[in-house]
DNA sequence: TTATTATCTGAGTAATTGTTCATATATTCA
DNA sequence: TGAATATATGAACAATTACTCAGATAATAA
């Protein structure tokens, strides 16, 4: 992130504008949080993992199937998927079924499809 | 992606599940300009741009400035940000001031906000 | 025209990341 | 208990990517 101590340091034109941004600037935390949520929006595997899931629920091993992909690398993007809390699961016997955490998925989603979709 | 023409080779313990997955599929284009974007919002100094963008125009120096990164790194970024139709930008002079392309980029921010932030 | 300013572009490099393989854990059933 | 099944994990490798540097455009002003 800038070192918004010494700005004098790069060329700036609009000195008004920059200090602004900076004063409007998101809590840190946030802005990371959201970057690895957006992060793990933009992989072809977890997105198609998340568009499944919005439909139904589906095990580990349905997943790899749907992806042609071993069931390992679909345990470790939903590992991640869980720990940003985009997933949830649920357990019946062995089988672990995962669904969407909540309703922001598919909200995302839609949103970007829009704007993809634009002409 | 999938190859869905020999499923039978991996494991599958609910058929019909994959196979309703499969039919849901995303257009290939969509979900490929989807991951494309929400990639674009997965990174620190694009999602700063996008955010300081929000709230008003402003050029590639400035913007530099306030991510503490070389122009030049800024300037790569916007032009990725305007192939995926992010961003807009307006000439005065020899300046290029740059701007939201549309409501899209804003919402998404917001939704993905109120995700991180939920309790 | 020439000089200057603002931005863009291509190449090279260091860091990040997604996958597979091998192995470990967890739950069920005999 | 031990075997079988479903999932998770760690390490290693290949591919992607974001940055800096050097040099190229584009618009303005002298």
């Amino acid at each position: 992130m800038a070192n918004h101590k010494d700005l004098c340091d790069c060329r700036v034109i609009h000195e008004d504008k920059v200090n602004r941004a900076i004063k409007a600037s998101m809590q840190p935390d946030d802005a990371e949080n959201l970057c690895q949520t957006f992060k793990a929006l933009g992989d072809k595997t977890r997105l198609t993992i998340l568009w499944a899931l919005e439909q139904q629920e589906m095990c580990v091993c349905d997943l790899a199937a749907l992806l042609d992909v071993t069931e390992s690398a679909v345990s470790h993007q939903l590992r991640l998927l869980r720990t940003l809390r985009l997933v949830k699961n649920r357990r019946e016997g062995t089988i672990l079924y995962y669904r969407l955490a909540d309703d922001h998925i598919s909200q995302l989603i839609q949103v970007a499809l829009e704007h993809v979709q634009e002409p």
